[in-house]
Order: structure tokens, then C-alpha cells, then sequence
DNA sequence: TATATATCGATAGTAATACTATTATATTTG
DNA sequence: CAAATATAATAGTATTACTATCGATATATA
């Protein structure tokens, strides 16, 4: 993941935004400062006023690139998972054995992440920790039919969609692929949580048990073909 | 679920109110209306303020019985959790053989909430939808270990660890029973919320395919001891 | 019955939030 | 150099999430 990722932007939903982050570098001390923010004082306690503050800049010049920190976190979280698709497709595209493949994908979205030098005003690590703490906030609210509906998960429904055509591809008779798609990406966030707040709820607590958990209980569940 | 439960008092940490609620009228009221406002607003836009207008009271007298709204919705969903573990104990306390245990345990979690008249103040439908839509953001907090420290979620913790007991009771060798036990409950909660906002998430879309998910899920995982 | 006490309602006030609007000043670009 | 664009500075608003005080009323107790 490091001179090729170089040149790649990761595809936002231009709705999202009302002036794209990237495009300027007001814009991305925005995204770089926001990243580091939200991860020290959590999203509740994060403002513009705050961000404006710590960036040496105007709070409503912050307005001019996200309506408001929802978007902000909209926007965050998409690249998130934009990120971690790439790295998933990157990782898998080359495999011919489904099982293989499966297993390498459980592998991308459950481990630990770690820094990506390809976007230096990107902390992915805390970024990681921001998705894990703050990312079910940004759909668990009353608009989130409306926001689908403008393609606002778009991201997050794409990567849960490649892992569930990588289950059928390994047992096309299993009769919930995309419970169990969604299952890993959001238990693995969950889990990772108890490991930091609520030790006595998981059995994760060193890197890469999430990612056994998730793998055995995958592959337990299906009909293995030995031949691939 | 009906006669007996008559003189059961869902017990509640009494550091998460000011004033027990079902000490009075008032009390309960807050309680009643609170469900179905936050049900029908979201926890966002829900405000003490307007409680009050609704249940014909002053904002004040509302802060005696809760310090804030996040404090009423711990609360909420620890009635929930609790009212849930009673009727997973109640249900399997008389089962002998563990496969059968669980796998009653697991239907009880998983599937759709019904109606229980012995609380006539609560809509435990409505306070399921809550716990599905809400029940995340009272965790995903700056002061989670605070509020762990002080007990505010031993009652959901209580009851992983009944299924996790559960689950170890049928197979001692497992490695994950408690990642097992928190995905099932945090996941059933997940599931749901797909079923009714991204639906191309999920495969659990009649009532009872949440439940068969899981239990499949769990009895593939584990390796069952045919003498129970 | 008198009195203490708890309970609740009404009102007022505060700091912070989440914006919007306007104007002024840089900076870039054609 | 002029025009367009981007950003900063300032001010202002409605709402939120409280806190504080006071008076009325109901209830318990002596």
C-alpha cells in the first residue's frame, strides 16, 4: 500500500460537501485537524467554533466546505471506508481460490489498521478509532432514509456487498450472505469497543483474535467446496 | 408473562436517577411519554422542554427525577435489558439440557419484541424501537468508563454474560463464548435496524429469520456435545 | 388541628451551540 | 492590472441544556 496508492483519491458524494476538502489546503488542515480532534474529545464535544479555533481559521469558513459536523463525519467515515475497500479489492483482486480470497478479506476488515503514508494529512490509525466510536451516529439518526436515498452510505453499502458476493462465491446455498457481511464489519467494530471499555464482553484482546472470531465463525458457517 | 410478573420491579442502578421515577405519578409519567417522544422524534430532538409541554409539567420538576437526557435514556434501556434478562431467565431457568437452553436463549434476544401488560406505563415495542435506534450513542461516549466504573451498564453486561455462560455450557472448549454472546445482542439490534433502512444489508426480512441467523451462526460455531 | 416537609410549577437567567448574514481583505487567475 | 474567488472578521439569532429561586399545594406527622 504505498507508491502505487499515491496518485488515487478516494470518491466522495460530492453531496456531501459544499466545496471539496481536497481542493484546497484550507481544506485539508480541515480534514487533518477534524481527524485528530474528534479522536481526542469525541464527536458530542467537537465544533467548528473549536476546529476554526485550533486550524487558525474562521468558523465560517469551515461552513463553506460542510453544512454542518454531520456531514463533516459523513465525509470522514466515507473515506474510511473508501480506504478500506480499495485495500480489500487491491488485496483480493488477484485471487482465484474463493476461499482464499474470503479469508483475506476478513483479514483486511477486521484487523487493526494501520498508518497509509499515500495521505499524509490522513491519520488512518485514529481515523479507525473515530469510525469505531463515532460511526453508528452517523445513521442512526431519523434523516438516514433520507441520506441513503442521496447515496450517502453509498461506500459503506458497496464494501458490505463485495463481502457478501465473496460468501456466495465460497457456498452459493448459504442463505444469509449479506446478514453475515454486515455482521463482521460492524461486529468487528463492536468488538474492538469492548476491548477498550467493556473487557469482561469480548474474547478479543490481542491483535488478530478479532480476526480468527470472525474468520472461524465465517467459515463454520458455510459448506466449504474444496474446490474453490 | 402475565399474572406473575405483576409484582416485579425492574431494578435499576439508582445513581442513573434522581428521584425514582416509579416512585411517583409524575415518575411514570416522564417514563410513558418519554418512550413514545423519543420513538417518534429521535433522541436528538428530543428535549426535556418539550417533554414537558407534552405531559402537561414544568422542565424543572422533570430535572428532579433525571440530572439529563442522557441519564433518562441509560435509564430507558437498562429497563429494557432488564426486563429482557427476566424473561430469558424466567423461560430457560427450568431447561436441563444446554443446547436446548441456548438455543431458547438465543430466540428470546433475537426476535421481535411483544407487548407485556404487567408495565402499563411502558410500550416495550416502542422501547425496543429505541434500543435499536438509540441504545449505541448511551455507550459511544467521552465518559464511558466513568459511567462503566459506576455500574450504569451491569445490567447489559449481566445479561452477555448469561449467554456467554450459556454457550460455554455447550461446548467448555469454544475460545469466544462472550464475543459470541455480546455479537448476538449487539448484532440482533444491528440486524433490525438493516431490515427496516438498508434493506440490501440484511437477509433477516420476515419475522424469525433474525433468530434462525443466529442460531444457525452460534450451533455452526460450536461443537455440540450430543449428551447435552 | 397545626406544622413541618416534600413535591411540583412558574419564572428567570446563563453559557454554549449551531448556525446565518454581511462586509472587508487577501489571493489567485485571466 | 482587473476581476473573480477565497477567506477572515464580526455580529447576530434561535435553541439547548441546564441552574436557581420562590411560591403554592398536597401529604405526613406530632
Amino acid at each position: 500500500m504505498d507508491q502505487l496508492l499515491q496518485s488515487v483519491k478516494i470518491g466522495i458524494n460530492e453531496k456531501i460537501y459544499v466545496k471539496d476538502p481536497e481542493s484546497s489546503d484550507l481544506g485539508k488542515r480541515i480534514i487533518e485537524e477534524s481527524i485528530l480532534m474528534i479522536n481526542t474529545m469525541g464527536f458530542e464535544s467537537f465544533t467548528f467554533k473549536k476546529l476554526g479555533l485550533k486550524i487558525g481559521s474562521n468558523e465560517s469558513s469551515i461552513y463553506r466546505y460542510f453544512e454542518n459536523k454531520h456531514k463533516l463525519l459523513l465525509y470522514l467515515t466515507s473515506w474510511y471506508w473508501g480506504w478500506l475497500e480499495y485495500q480489500l479489492v487491491f488485496s483480493t483482486n488477484s485471487m482465484a481460490n474463493p476461499t482464499d480470497k474470503l479469508k483475506k478479506a476478513i483479514e483486511i476488515v477486521t484487523k487493526p489498521t494501520e498508518e497509509d503514508s499515500a495521505f499524509s494529512h490522513i491519520n488512518e490509525v485514529f481515523l479507525n478509532r473515530i469510525v469505531i466510536n463515532e460511526y453508528s451516529k452517523s445513521y442512526l439518526t431519523k434523516e438516514v432514509d433520507a441520506e441513503n436515498k442521496d447515496g450517502y452510505f453509498a461506500i459503506y453499502k458497496r464494501l458490505v456487498n463485495r463481502l457478501s458476493v465473496m460468501v456466495k462465491s465460497v457456498d452459493a446455498e448459504y442463505a444469509y450472505p449479506s446478514s453475515l457481511a454486515s455482521t463482521i464489519l460492524e461486529g468487528s467494530l463492536h468488538q474492538h469497543f469492548l476491548k477498550d471499555h467493556f473487557t469482561s464482553l469480548t474474547d478479543c484482546h490481542e491483535n488478530g483474535d478479532s480476526t480468527d472470531y470472525f474468520t472461524k465463525m465465517v467459515f463454520n458457517s458455510l459448506n466449504i467446496n474444496p474446490n474453490g
